[in-house]
DNA sequence: CTCTGATATTAGAATATTCGAATATTATTT
DNA sequence: AAATAATATTCGAATATTCTAATATCAGAG
């Protein structure tokens, strides 16, 4: 698990863990919409809009095709955003841990745990 | 999907986008481990990893069992955490937008999309 | 009660994020 | 070319996050 491929996950879960940002996606999984058409639904101005969607573009999260004067935006990677949405959705109740005992920091079973 | 579940879903990523507190989950959900076996496996201080931990608690996403004076984290929402880091295995080449076609701001068919 | 290991909290500096205001760019129409 | 609609960028202030250093708390051993 090299650390490159990790920050990339961190890039994407970081992009989705902002209200507006997440907003955006929820809207554009419904359909391709125009900055003005996300405008028009969210409560952001057009600036800030056109900002989070740069930052949902450089985690290659969304992207657009350009029509006209327009851009069409779109979830690039439907599967990663509607899978984690759905997993957000079917919110289960939190596990207790099945057994308490967790770490060998107990002396009895302490074998080569302090730096060697 | 009201405001205040998109609040905690909110909270859920933005505990999840940063790097250390993605490998504390990644850790514990190989296993549980209390604070100084994280503290041994990862580059940052005791307490920065206690304050990481307090955020991923605070989103519902680890919690702790007492075992004397250690506490013993787990991932309390496994089903979650790891269906996430699934999604993220399994990234998929981004997908190009099917049809550019998208909003319904050309004037041809402006049918109530300007404040009515 | 004191000592020690384990963990948490606090405070503050360093850094990063967020957002509004203003401006710039780009494509289309006239 | 000028005007306009759509979108992006820049700047800077406000705010939030992150981290380190120091200190506090808490549990068990002696």
């Amino acid at each position: 698990m090299p650390a490159v491929i990790e920050n990339y996950w961190v890039t994407i879960l970081k992009a989705l863990g902002h209200p507006t940002r997440l907003q955006i996606v929820i809207e554009l999984l419904k359909g391709t919409k125009c900055v003005t058409d996300i405008h028009d639904i969210l409560p952001a101005s057009q600036a800030n809009i056109s900002q989070h969607l740069t930052v949902l573009r450089n985690a290659r999260i969304v992207d657009f095709a350009q029509d006209g004067s327009q851009r069409c935006y779109y979830v690039c990677r439907p599967e990663l955003v509607e899978g984690v949405l759905e997993l957000l959705r079917n919110e289960q109740p939190e596990s207790k841990a099945k057994k308490v005992q967790c770490c060998l920091r107990k002396p009895e079973n302490a074998d080569g745990h302090q730096a060697a």
